[in-house]
DNA sequence: CCAAAAGTGTTATTTGTACACCCATGC
DNA sequence: GCATGGGTGTACAAATAACACTTTTGG
């Protein structure tokens, strides 16, 4: 373990937590993509270790929660603005397991005091992001080796209760499916009626008739067609839409 | 101040924070009952105060939330059982407003220094309960001297940003009301279709035909009608139902 | 000209909405 | 017997669901 170089800083930052901080707070960020017609995560991988965990971080005293996720999310995925909603928060208290973190430490060669604030119990505010998946440029920081996008059908082993949150967030975002606009977050600014029809139909699960749902998104005043068409691809050339 | 009497445990929990408590995050409750034809708010009043909150509290440290929740309402209401879902958090740095909290132990004449836990910014886990009035018993506690219903329509002036929470429960409650069977918990066991109808034209604020609700309630699997009718009343009487 | 994808319209069913008359009861 | 509230049905409109043929394009 003693050629593995831990930041200085970081050994600062968790063996004498600043007050900066809220305590025993976190937020856990979901952010889908969609891109070869798959549902993508985005999730890190943490140095030292072979586990994954969603994006997520703690809340500044004086930061307010919202913003707190939205500074999150700029380091991770170098966009200022997207789609950004609370969804539920987690409160089981062996939610974050300190086994998982007393092995991620391990992996580090650091050992800390049992009452050492990461091993305290967290209570956890679940974002729910909607990002263009062609837009985010995926960053790691001190403590991560890869922050990456993952098809939402094949999530690996993730620590603490990620998994729950992320089938949480799932259940969250087909319930808000034709109530929120989230084509217009998921996809580039212009696309095609088969595109967003596909986009439904991986979030749902199952398939949807193409005149029904042709019908269904043109009543939505939000969605206006181009004259435009999409050229380049074979078939038939489909007609281009966007979101006002 | 001096004849105030506060109890001797409330100045040791105060002044000295014991670790039972998770740092930072408390629970909200909004409370609804459904009693002469009006929404009510179960609402504390705070001693030496004339200053009005949400029932809430804090969160053992190994205690999953939604039963502290639960501990919480238990105290306040007798209720074992009842409904009750997180809505939402609420995590403004401002939202715990410390004047209010300042202003509450000057009243009661204690002093704590600045650094005291009461003073930290707390994020609140929002919790929204529906109660059959008749069986609430509200009761006080050591720090409250009134703890009763209010109309949802005159509520008083509340500490910190409770009006706001209480705002945002009714919306929440408002989305839910035809997928959650909402009168089964704020009405007794047996209810006339007029009672049930009251109940959602209240909660929506707008007056629904009787015949189209009627309907769209029998439709329903888990609204059942009873032989029995009420009986009593003036005028014709009308058939009781139940949930199932 | 053929395969593959995209565009489009009609019908049947269900759901929602508007609306009016008769019935039971207490006074 | 009348005022009040409770029970019920029908007709129209809107939304949904099922379903098939024609057009465009590249190869």
């Amino acid at each position: 373990m003693e050629n593995i170089k831990v930041p200085e800083e970081f050994k600062v930052l968790i063996s004498n937590r600043d007050k900066r901080y809220v305590r025993q707070c976190s937020i856990d960020c979901v952010v889908f993509g969609f891109a070869q017609n798959q549902m993508k995560v985005l999730l890190v991988q943490w140095k030292y270790l072979d586990k994954w965990t969603l994006p997520g971080g703690f809340i500044h005293q004086d930061e307010p929660i919202d913003q707190a996720a939205n500074r999150i999310l700029k380091e991770r995925t170098g966009l200022e603005k997207l789609y950004l909603k609370q969804f539920a928060t987690f409160g089981d208290p062996h939610r974050s397991r300190s086994k998982d973190m007393q092995q991620m430490l391990d992996a580090m060669g650091i050992f800390l005091p049992e009452d050492n604030w990461l091993f305290e119990r967290f209570i956890s505010i679940g974002y729910l992001a909607l990002v263009n998946f062609d837009r985010v440029t995926p960053n790691t920081d001190l403590l991560s080796s890869v922050c990456g996008w993952h098809n939402l059908s094949e999530i690996p082993d993730l620590m603490f209760d990620h998994t729950h949150i992320i089938q949480t967030a799932l259940g969250t975002l087909r319930k808000q499916l034709y109530t929120e606009p989230v084509g217009k977050y998921l996809l580039p600014e212009k696309f095609t009626m088969p595109e967003l029809q596909k986009l439904y139909e991986t979030i749902l699960g199952e398939p949807l008739d193409r005149r029904n749902f042709a019908k269904k998104i043109s009543s939505m005043s939000s969605v206006k067609r181009l004259k435009e068409r999409k050229s380049g691809g074979a078939h038939r050339a489909p007609y281009l839409y966007t979101f006002i």
